[in-house]
RNA sequence: GGUGCCGUACCCAAGUGGCCUAAGGGAGAGGUCUGCAAAACCUUUAUUCACCGGUUCGAAUCCGGUCGGCACCUCCA
């Protein structure tokens, strides 16, 4: 399986060759942990998920290394912001040790809700400030620093490559367009490595440090987190596309200029989940959580459907009729593979253990090639599961093999397909036994009992359907 | 001002110059089945890819332009 990516570097999609042969070192940029995540942020999160899948199914052995940024940090980069951690914590009445550990863990179960393969590691910002001033120090005895109002810049004069990732003309930079600009910088786009409390006399989080007593800025933990999980060189590194311009520009400025090495090879960006009102944002008020969709009678693996259905790089937009079709074509696509399931009289076990490309018919086997190469270039997760469909469609496919390729291509997908199958395998007694009964009572034709009965069985999540071949049921 | 993305059926959406007289899903319509219901299944819905030029034997796909939408350049996926 030859992989193909999308480097943000270059613009352009490009083989991949990792830097070991069987490993890959992955670094995707997590959460701040001040707020719920927005199903924004989740989209991210599942196309990161996404890329893993691939990676492992392309046969790496992956080091999935993702950040937990529990260091406040400034409302705007201007220096009179206030930190986020602690606008959270004044408004929810808990420390801000509270609201990390609160988040984090908020974080984690949406995480996992949606069926995201956790991270190898995912360190937090706190953990990590020793590492955080010991790249500031290296920075400075190379020259890429200076000193003004309290707090130590990266100065961007002095790292020629700068804004390559994001094909920025330095000379063009509008300075100050939006924000205020800081009198202490010497240009305006250097940006803070080391706040001291000179300024912020309210911030909770505080650490001694040669420059005095404060806390890193906001880009740092990344370089310091990265390098010490994965080294001095990554292969991949991933996020949203708004931290192409600045976050990921400033990483690789601190990174590549402390150690004289190219940091990332390969730089992914997953496209923004638009809002009917523009992007999502707290500060917009158009924020929705997966808990928002929960309580609108989704599954969260709808939503995971519905990410699918688009490329990563295009920009998706969130509209509820998109979700409710989602969940309608989930839902089918669920039926079909009972239906193979049923037909074929095999256990589920079997279906999925033996998925032998060699032993599947021609063309499930054509198709699952078919979904492995979308999958393999960059990631074309929406033509690979259009593949999936056409070949449960397909009614010259033994049923056997819609099933086995199905699973197999569910390893990627992460749409728990297994498990629906194994929900369907076992059914309590007492609900059996009233599908027994009411068996009976058509045969009687007292079908105002078999309609109580189905109304009943519908309360416990058991759909009935009399086919031609009898009775089925199905858990909804 | 800079940097990108996008415009494909009623809606979402894939499309890696010829297998595209364009996947897949949703919704709609008609039908089969059925005690009813539900589900399922079948049929059906773009000779066309915003528009105009160009390159090519050949373009939805490449190039240029026009129009329209969106995002980033502020912490922000």
């Amino acid at each position: 399986m030859d992989l193909h990516l999308h480097n943000t570097l270059t613009r352009s999609i490009e083989r991949f060759v990792p830097i070991e042969e069987d490993e890959v070192r992955l670094y995707c940029c997590g959460p701040t942990v001040y707020n719920y995540a927005h199903i924004g942020n989740l989209r991210t999160y599942v196309f990161e998920d996404l890329l893993r899948r691939v990676l492992e199914r392309a046969g790496y052995r992956v080091n999935h290394v993702m950040n937990i940024t529990d260091v406040g940090h400034l409302t705007d980069d201007s220096d009179d912001g206030e930190d986020k951690m602690i606008i959270g914590a004044r408004e929810r009445g808990m420390s801000v040790w509270e609201i990390a550990e609160f988040f984090t863990d908020a974080f984690f179960r949406d995480f996992d809700l949606l069926n995201n393969t956790r991270p190898t590691v995912a360190p937090r910002a706190t953990g990590h400030i020793q590492e955080m001033q010991d790249l500031i120090t290296t920075l400075e005895a190379k020259g890429y620093t200076y000193q003004a109002g309290g707090n130590v810049y990266f100065e961007i004069g002095k790292f020629s490559e700068y804004g390559r990732l994001a094909l920025l003309d330095r000379q063009q930079l509008m300075a100050g367009a939006r924000i205020e600009v800081d009198e202490g910088k010497r240009n305006p786009h250097d940006f803070v490595l080391w706040f001291t409390n000179s300024k912020f006399e309210h911030q909770a989080m505080q650490w001694d440090s040669p420059w005095g007593r404060g806390y890193p800025g906001w880009h740092l933990e990344c370089s310091a987190m990265s390098m010490k999980h994965l080294g001095d060189r990554i292969d991949i590194h991933c996020g949203g596309v708004d931290h192409v311009n600045v976050h990921h520009t400033n990483e690789i400025a601190q990174s590549e200029g402390a150690t004289g090495k190219k940091w990332v090879n390969y730089w992914l960006h997953a496209e923004f989940l638009i809002m009917p009102s523009g992007r999502m944002g707290k500060s917009k008020g158009n924020m929705v959580t997966l808990s928002t969709l929960v309580d609108e009678g989704y599954d969260p693996l709808d939503y995971r459907y519905f990410l699918l259905g688009a490329h990563y790089r295009t920009q998706l937009s969130f509209a509820w009729d998109a979700l409710a079709a989602a969940r309608a074509a989930r839902k089918s696509l669920i039926r079909q593979l009972q239906d193979a399931h049923a037909r074929t009289g095999l256990s589920v076990d079997d279906l999925v253990g033996g998925s032998a490309r060699d032993q599947l018919g021609a063309t499930a086997r054509g198709a699952l090639d078919a979904i492995d190469d979308a999958f393999a270039h960059d990631l074309n997760a929406p033509k690979a599961l259009g593949l999936l469909r056409a070949m449960l469609n397909d009614g010259t496919v033994d049923p056997a093999d819609a099933a086995r390729v199905a699973l197999d291509a569910d390893r990627v997908f992460g749409l728990r397909l297994v498990d629906e199958l194994r929900r369907d395998d076992e059914l309590p007694d007492d609900l059996a036994s009233l599908i027994r009964e009411r068996e009976r009572a058509r045969r009687d034709r007292d079908y105002a009992s078999a309609d109580r009965i189905r109304d009943r069985l519908q309360a416990a999540g058991v759909r009935i359907e009399d086919g031609p071949d009898g009775t089925v049921w199905k858990r909804e």
